[in-house]
DNA sequence: ATAGGATTTAACCTCTTGGTAACCCGTGAC
DNA sequence: GTCACGGGTTACCAAGAGGTTAAATCCTAT
C-alpha cells in the first residue's frame, strides 16, 4: 500500500536523492522546489503527509504550514530543518507542524516519520450514514449536517441499532432485546428513551429520519427515499 | 579525526584508567567527577558523545540525562549501568539515553559504542502532537503551547496512552489495563489520576482537550474537529 | 531513620442518566 | 361521536458515574 507524500524542498540534490530512496520504500512523491510552489499542490491535492523544509526562498516552511492550517488542510505536516534550537521546534508547532526532523537527517529516520505520520490520519473510522446524519463508531460521535449531537448511552445504542438495521423496521421486541438484553425494564421506557432521542436527531433539523410504523415497530429512513 | 566526549563517573580509578585508555584510541574526554558538574560541562559545550554512569551522588545518571534532554540536549548518551536488570535499562531509555553499557566493561567495547554513537547522528524524538499539546516521547517531555508541564509517572502513561489511541475513545478497562496492567487499584484511583492530569494539561490553558464520555470511557480530542 | 513525592484510598458533592407514572393526542373500530 | 389504545410528551426521583478534596499509605533517595 503506497503513501503519497509531497516534498517542498529547496535543494535540488537533496530532492532528488531524498525523492529515489523514499520511492523505494514505496512512498511516492510529488515535488515542489518552492514554497509557493508547494503551498499550492498542497492546497489542489490530497496527500497522507507533506514534508516541509523550514529555509526556503519566497515562503518558508512555517509561512507554508501556517497558510495551509489556515485554508482548512489538516494533512500531517513534517517539517525539516536545519536549526537545531528549542525556539525553531516552537516555532513548528505553533504554526501548526505535527513532527520535525533536524538536518542531516537520517534517511530511515525520514521513512519512519513520514511511515507513522500517514497512518495516524489514516485510521479509517467506522461510519453509518444516513443523508446528512453520520455515526462515526469508532471516535463514538453522532454529527448531522456537520454539527456534533451529545447522545446518552441508551441513546446512543438504540440509533445504532436503527442505523444498522436502516432502511429495515425494527420491531420494538426486537430493540428491547438489543438494548437491554434479557431484562427489559417498562415498556414505556422505551418510548420515552425514542422521544428524547428525536429530540436531539431530528427536532433541531426539521427533517425527520426516524419515523414509527404504527402497531409495527420504528425505522429511521430518508422519508422521500421509500 | 578526534572524538570529543564528556565521561561522568563518580570512580577516580576507572575514571582514569578509561581517559587514558580512550586517549589512546584518539578520544578526548572532559571529565566530570558528579552528576551536577556533568551536567553543567554538558550545557555549556558541544560534545559528540556523553557517557554517563548510573550510580552516582547527588545526581545520578539518569536524572542527568533527563535533566539534558529537557533542556533540548539531544548529544547522544550512553549510560554505564552496574546492574543488568531489566528494569534499568528501561528506565535508561525512559530518560533518553541511546545506549547503555552494563559494568564491569571492556575498554574496547566502550570504543566501539562511542565511535558509533559519534558516527550517528542524535537519535531524534519521536512526538505525538495533538493542537498545541507535543508529548515528546524520546525525551520524555510534554509542552503545550510551548510551555513545559511536568507530569507523575502514571500521569504520563495515560497520556501518552490516550495520545497514542486518539481520536479513538479508550475505555477505563483498557486505560486501567494498559497503566496498572493485572492488578489494579481501586478504581477510584484512575478517576483521580485523571483529575490531577486535566489540572496540568486542560485547566491553565481554557480550552479542554481530555473529554469524558459518559458510561463509555475518556478520549483526548480537539473538540472542534469532530 | 527520615523527608518528599507519588499513589492509593475514602469521603463527599454534583450532574447525568434511566426508570416510572401521569397525562395528552391522534387514529381506527364501532 | 366516542371509546380504546398505541404512541407522544412531560415531570420527577433514585441510582450511579464522574469530579473534587483531603488524608493515609507507599516508595525512594538521602
Amino acid at each position: 500500500m503506497a503513501i503519497n507524500a509531497l516534498l517542498v524542498e529547496d535543494d535540488l540534490d537533496l530532492a532528488d536523492a531524498t525523492i529515489s530512496y523514499l520511492a523505494l520504500e514505496n512512498i511516492e512523491c510529488d515535488y515542489a522546489a518552492n514554497g509557493r510552489i508547494g503551498l499550492n499542490l498542497a492546497l489542489e491535492n490530497t496527500y497522507q503527509v507533506i514534508v516541509l523544509d523550514v529555509a526556503m526562498p519566497i515562503m518558508n516552511g512555517f509561512q507554508v504550514c501556517t497558510e495551509l492550517r489556515a485554508n482548512g488542510c489538516d494533512t500531517p505536516i513534517l517539517m525539516l530543518t536545519a536549526k537545531d534550537t528549542i525556539t525553531d521546534k516552537l516555532e513548528g508547532f505553533d504554526s501548526g507542524a505535527d513532527d520535525y526532523l533536524v538536518k542531516p537527517f537520517d534517511l530511515d529516520e525520514l521513512v519512519a516519520r513520514i511511515t507513522a505520520l500517514s497512518k495516524r490520519r489514516s485510521v479509517q473510522s467506522q461510519l453509518l450514514t444516513l443523508d446528512d446524519l453520520v455515526l462515526d463508531v469508532t471516535k463514538h460521535t453522532v454529527t448531522r449536517g456537520g454539527e456534533g449531537i451529545e447522545l446518552s448511552p441508551i441513546g446512543w445504542k438504540i440509533l445504532e441499532f436503527l442505523m444498522r438495521e436502516s432502511p429495515k423496521v425494527v420491531t420494538k421486541e426486537a430493540l428491547i432485546e438489543e438494548v437491554w438484553g434479557e431484562e427489559s425494564p417498562d415498556s414505556s421506557s422505551l418510548k420515552v428513551h425514542l422521544f428524547r432521542l428525536r429530540q436531539k436527531v431530528d427536532k433541531p433539523f426539521g427533517k425527520a429520519l426516524i419515523h414509527t410504523i404504527h402497531n409495527h415497530g420504528v425505522v429511521i429512513r430518508d422519508a422521500n427515499e421509500d
